[in-house]
DNA sequence: CGGCATCCGGGAAGATACTG
DNA sequence: CAGTATCTTCCCGGATGCCG
């Protein structure tokens, strides 16, 4: 009948005008937002996804990245040879849930169950400086540094009191980083001085230290929010 | 042992540091982000919230209201006598997460299979009112509209090229709207004359229709997002 | 190894009925 | 009206295996 053909469709879905509902039904199933984020400064491998989302298994991966390509969200893409390798991008629609991202991220940094200590992907990172950036603190500082995080390698410039980065080797950078996410969080986040983790193996730093230490001054975490 | 008691506490988290991880687990799980919208004006009884949100089941409204509480969101409270009925309210945090919502629902707005005609609650109308309001077509415009849907009574009022609205009777309004939150959708986004409606029988109007055609024209809705 | 299909166990969501 | 209890369905997560 009519009605068993209705809630065949629609049983999982909320039935509503609003954007919001809307944007949750592409978005709000579990791991989607995250896949995206890990798009956000370009292409990946399904693999590469995987590393950096530890947890998600593999046909969840393909679920969600099926659902959110049907959704337009991304594209698959076959790198041309002699790589030859099938790679996921974000349409430019998909790229412009980057404020979706960074609105929800400084919106839990305000949560009192905030673990800043957990494990952070490289991607996770670079775009948390963009959610957290202060261009009041950079007005008249200029730094660039650059992040290896294994094969990973991204840039980080401050100049004019803005903030841009992304993949890619730095231009005459101030320093050059080398280690994993988390002892830089803990640096720029957590205000461990850099020579303490370059003293524990945990970074490795080529140049100028203290330009990382003026970076970290940028960025400041949000207070807390009131229990009450 | 005791990778059975980690599996136990941690199967469904994201241990992740990223700060949209944390959010989605806090209001990542199925309709959390929408009881949310409900109280974003005003708190609401249990009952309210179901009748907004047609589809949830009340077992699983007790379980996010439970979790959302518990996280800090929202906390449940006793109206005064002779009320003294209980109301969920949002946590001065909760109502920051207002920019979550706005964020999704401009994004979604794009979205090619983005359904405008499906039912709307009144404070998902309302909300897209803010979300969508364009400060420049408004500039040097004044309108002041009440809005009722049933019990539920709404102020619009727009003065300096700003929209301040909320729940309440308006003062000295230059319209009054009665309906269901469709049809004004249909006059603000879908380009529908309101008289068009006033023969239909869908919207009761009082007062200067011509109010509601000019508060019409401060919306617009996103272009959509390409396909390819 | 990368991508995807399949099977299974557990748990969350949905529908309905029931209770104070 | 405000939930609780119960049952079913389906999604998530893990493991395995196939195929290029």
């Amino acid at each position: 009948m009519k009605l068993e053909k209705i809630t065949e469709e629609s049983r999982r879905r909320y039935e509503d005008a609003c954007g919001t509902a809307h944007a949750l039904e592409i978005l709000g199933e579990r791991w989607a937002l995250l896949i995206m984020r890990e798009l956000m400064l370009g292409p990946k491998r399904f693999g590469d996804i995987r590393t950096s989302l530890p947890g998600i298994s593999a046909n969840v991966l393909t679920q969600r990245l099926e659902g959110l390509e049907k959704s337009g969200v991304l594209r698959r893409r076959k790198l041309p040879p002699p790589a030859s390798v099938q790679v996921y991008e974000l349409t430019e629609w998909g790229r412009d849930a980057e404020g979706i991202i960074k609105t929800m991220g400084f919106w839990a940094a305000r949560s009192p169950n905030h673990d800043p200590t957990l494990p952070l992907s490289p991607v996770s990172l670079l775009l948390s400086f963009r959610t957290m950036f202060g261009a009041d603190e950079a007005r008249d500082e200029r730094v660039t540094l650059e992040f290896r995080f294994g094969e990973e390698v991204f840039t980080c410039r401050v100049a004019a009191g803005e903030l841009i980065n992304g993949r890619g080797e730095a231009d005459a950078p101030d320093a050059v980083i080398a280690g994993t996410p988390e002892p830089v969080a803990a640096v720029v986040y957590g205000g461990v001085d850099p020579d303490e983790l370059v003293w524990s193996g945990a970074l490795k730093i080529d140049g100028d230290v203290e330009a990382l230490r003026r970076f970290a001054g940028f960025f400041e975490l949000p207070e807390k929010a009131a229990t009450t």
